[in-house]
DNA sequence: TGCCTAATAT
DNA sequence: AATATTAGGC
């Protein structure tokens, strides 16, 4: 209440310093990018190192994964420090022999190229989906929407049903790994048993996140969750989305779109209290989960990141259980 | 192999 | 602290 909401904030995208002042001190602002114009960096980025593993044919790719694989990367030359730039920072890299400290971060387009590579090359001129794959992903930041999603499938599968595949798959968002939910799983499995364990104190300063989310009875006791009975099936049913305006429908970006990023990093509000009535301006301010500077597309979410996303795909759960509402 | 989980790394 | 990545077992 009372924070602006991301439309009253003003985008990255805009410059913050009139064009006749930036020249005047020889500040010249990045050239703006589309996502077009990422999308053809990654091309780029494909189509070179394809080149230069082509270049490469009389390597045996088999011992060339095997060696760029770990251990190289000790003498990583951090001259530019962290800060923006994302994309095509891998455009240029790779050193002639392929070794050296790129050689980790390009771990996994080395295996998929060299792979295509010997297939024959075919299916794989597809940069878009090659790059849904093979790009290093933005960290992803469970935002409280995200929780509330993980929370609820957990929920309703139950403890014994609850594995970062199954859980990933009912929570159908989009871009969200399997990877990724272990990875929370872990931590809200220590969370639950933490709390177990100090049953009665009041709520954690700490678990923020976790405690913004009520915790569903079907996890505190011993067995599973709704359909663990006869079935070894959970019923999956439960909710429908509501058809709001607002679209809260169908599979959920992992990384919202970012037309506007909020400096001060509202998403990570003090919602230290226990029950959910979660402030509607602080909800809103908080729908992208990315945590860099830049984001993927600018007004919408272009990319649809069905290399891995099961939930779009037929022959998969696809129901996403509870709506986001909090 | 693919997946899961605990441990460890960033 | 929050996520990512690895390692080892099934």
């Amino acid at each position: 209440m009372g924070l602006p909401t991301p439309y009253d904030l003003t985008p990255l995208s805009q410059s913050l310093i009139p064009p006749e002042l930036a020249s005047a001190f020889n500040i010249f602002p990045e050239p703006h990018r589309t996502p077009l114009d990422v999308n053809r960096a990654s091309q780029n980025t494909l189509s070179n190192l394809r080149s230069q593993l082509n270049a490469l044919s009389s390597f045996n790719f088999k011992s060339l994964n095997e060696t760029t694989g770990q251990k190289h990367d000790t003498m990583v030359v951090e001259l530019e420090e962290e800060e923006e730039e994302e994309e095509e920072d891998r455009t240029e890299a790779m050193d002639g022999d392929g070794s050296g400290s790129e050689a980790r971060k390009l771990r996994r387009i080395d295996s998929e190229e060299a792979d295509s590579a010997l297939k024959t090359e075919n299916s794989m001129d597809d940069p878009s989906s090659a790059a849904a794959r093979t790009l290093k992903r933005p960290r992803l930041v469970w935002t409280p929407q995200l929780h509330k999603r993980f929370v609820d499938v957990v929920g309703h599968l139950g403890i014994k049903n609850a594995v970062p595949k199954t859980i990933m798959q009912w929570m159908n968002v989009e871009g969200l790994t399997r990877e990724n939910v272990a990875s929370h799983l872990q931590k809200y499995r220590l969370y639950l048993k933490r709390k177990q364990g100090l049953s009665g104190e009041g709520p954690s300063a700490s678990d923020q996140l976790f405690a913004s989310t009520p915790v569903p009875q079907s996890l505190h006791e011993s067995g599973g969750g709704c359909g663990s009975g006869i079935f070894g099936m959970p019923i999956p049913v439960p909710y429908h989305y509501p058809a709001t305006a607002a679209g809260g429908m169908m599979p959920l970006p992992a990384y919202g779109h970012v037309g506007i990023q909020m400096v001060n990093d509202y998403a990570h509000n003090n919602n230290n209290n226990n029950n959910h009535h979660h402030q509607q301006a602080s909800m809103n301010s908080n729908q992208n989960g990315y945590h860099g500077n830049v984001a993927y597309g600018h007004m919408f979410q272009q990319r649809n990141w069905n290399g891995n996303n099961y939930g779009s795909s037929s022959h998969h759960p696809q129901h996403a259980v509870s709506n986001d509402n909090m």
